[in-house]
DNA sequence: ACGGAAGTACGAAGATTTTCGTTGACAATA
DNA sequence: TATTGTCAACGAAAATCTTCGTACTTCCGT
């Protein structure tokens, strides 16, 4: 009974994978602290939100110490594909240039992030080859 | 009392502004019967739907004729806009770069599609120079 | 004028998400 | 060993979102 890696995370648990991403495994203290930072958020909030991604198998912990460990199951790069592949497909019926388009628009992009653009394209091409 | 252009449409309030950006002003028929393609949905469904997306603002429509005809509020490329730049935020930190390269995994991008991202930087960067 | 087809309005049930309060266990320390 | 903090578990309220059923109205053909 478990649905293994599928399963869009919800804005809540997105927010929480963002902290464990960036920290690594965390006890609950630790995320609601971070999360703290930007929102005002009750401990047990987080508490009970980490308790249901580890039973969807969002995450999973190690209880070894008395403050739980939480940790994400799938590794941060395939979550985020499975977002972004999510709004390319619902959004943009899969065109990556579509979705060029707009994430390009309404926001300024330094020369340098233009410059990486480019360099992925020649990546990708030259891998793909 | 009407936050005017801001808020993220809904998973189905998506699938049905899809339809009206495809269709362009459709009655509640139309719309229901293009979603009904692929996925089993009562007429009155719809009809709710579209009454919720009318009142929050999202879709405004016209009731000179029996069957009222609705249509999207913002540009379909605001909304799209609104959307990819939602994700950019929440997933990716504003990195136009890290969306790009989560997008392009996964899939296989065509070599017409790959020269379309270029000239697409082409024309982003004379645009801004 | 009548019966059915086509429409809208409305309310509300179900499902999902979000947010906590409360309780009880454990631990550190005065 | 009382007292005070730290934590997990649970249940459940509140907010959203999704999906329809039912009722009422209007239009059309016979």
């Amino acid at each position: 009974m478990s649905q293994e890696p599928l399963q869009k995370p919800t804005a809540s648990e997105l927010e929480i994978l963002r902290v464990l991403w960036a920290r690594g495994p965390s006890t609950v203290r630790e995320v609601h602290e971070a999360l703290s930072e930007q929102k005002a958020l009750g401990y047990t909030t987080v508490l009970k939100l980490l308790q249901i991604m580890t039973a969807k198998g969002t995450v999973r912990r190690n209880e070894d110490q008395r403050a739980h460990v939480y940790e994400a199951c799938q590794p941060a790069a395939d979550t985020k594909r499975q977002l972004v592949g999510d709004v390319l497909q619902r959004v943009f019926e899969g065109s990556a240039s579509e979705l060029m388009i707009h994430a390009l628009e309404g926001r300024r992009t330094s020369k340098k992030e233009l410059g990486e653009l480019r360099r992925l394209l020649d990546e990708y091409e030259r891998r793909t080859r």
